[in-house]
DNA sequence: GTCTATATTCAGATAGAC
DNA sequence: GTCTATCTGAATATAGAC
């Protein structure tokens, strides 16, 4: 029995891994499709093509389109946020809120713009998703942004950004800096690291003169 | 003759105006649909139920889908594009730099938020349309983003903004938090010059302390 | 000008062979 | 696990009555 067991053991192993591989590498096609084409737009045929198997094969993987995109919201979501709270908490405690907020802003583009596109298809293509599978997300979302309330409000409690901004304001109009890279970002053209710098100095020292 | 004459004129002017305020009507139908779901997402029923016609009946008026589509992008980006040249215009030409530049981004969100859906449909779903669509509308967006180009090296080469700064770059992290609003503001919460005035803040001086 | 009815095309999803 | 073949429902677009 110990060796049937093993056997067992080893084949559904094997078969577990082989399922979990093509499994994720459909996944890896959706958020790339949805990314370039949005939801509605991509068929399940562009999926299937970019994975390398047939149209019909992704139901052994996935109950539905939806199931896929909700997915690929989740893990894209989870993923940005882990890389802000690295980049923020690998500074250390005594890091200056200019650091922190920075930092946050670095790992948020790198996400976004040359780490995930499942972050990138979040951020891109949310606000057409069908209204119940945004409901769904919503929370996520919401404490990603608490995250950066707090990031942004204890700057401004320890005097590092001005005592009369509206903080919700200014956070919304970073994101957007931010967010809408996704539009316009060649990635052939220089590091996101160029960009979240600008951004830094912008949101902290602006432009004038 | 006369009369027929008239008669004939004023019958086809009225049929001819009954018909330009109902092709206006579903284009009205089609920019908000189009901004509020996606185009892919948008069913002609949907134009349809919100201009107050049935879906076959739109075909007196467009030839598909995609014409509605491309006229949409074109009002929009022509009312943006007016509206913010009449903003900076009508400052003089004496106006300092900042002033024309914070004119700019008042009449670029209140057309986006307040004043036009063709306007937000353009730049929520541009990234989406399809491939020939957006290649057809590339020398409007560019000769708008030209205007921009222009406002910004004026400023810096009066020594308005710093000379050291990447202003391509930041010509696109302000496009960002700008067009970003159209995901998140709420019209009810508050006018586009709240946060028009808090963006050109940003811009200019910047929340660091 | 708008309607109803319908042709046609297409995409999501399922069934069963391999 | 992936394929081929197919069902089904939907959406664009058309035709012809009113």
């Amino acid at each position: 029995m110990p060796v049937e067991l093993a056997d067992t053991t080893v084949a559904s192993g094997a078969d577990a891994s082989k399922s979990r591989i093509s499994r994720r590498r459909v996944l890896d096609a959706a958020a790339r499709c949805f990314l370039n084409k949005g939801y509605a737009a991509t068929r399940l045929s562009d999926i299937a093509d970019e994975a390398g198997m047939k149209a019909g094969s992704i139901y052994y993987h996935f109950d539905s389109k939806e199931q896929m995109l909700s997915e690929v919201f989740d893990i894209g979501m989870t993923a940005v946020f882990d890389a802000v709270r690295t980049g923020v908490e690998t500074l250390g405690p005594n890091a200056s809120h200019r650091d922190r907020i920075g930092a946050a802003i670095k790992a948020h583009l790198q996400q976004l713009l040359e780490q995930s596109d499942y972050t990138a298809a979040n951020i891109r293509i949310f606000g057409q998703a069908p209204a119940e599978i945004q409901r769904r997300h919503m929370p996520d979302r919401e404490a990603y942004r608490e995250y950066w309330r707090l990031l942004l409000e204890d700057a401004r409690r320890d005097g590092a950004l001005r005592a009369d901004a509206d903080l919700s304001l200014i956070r919304m109009l970073l994101f957007g800096a931010l967010n809408w890279t996704v539009e316009w970002n060649d990635p052939e053209k220089g590091p996101a690291d160029k960009i979240a710098d600008a951004a830094t100095a912008m949101l902290f020292d602006g432009l004038g003169t």
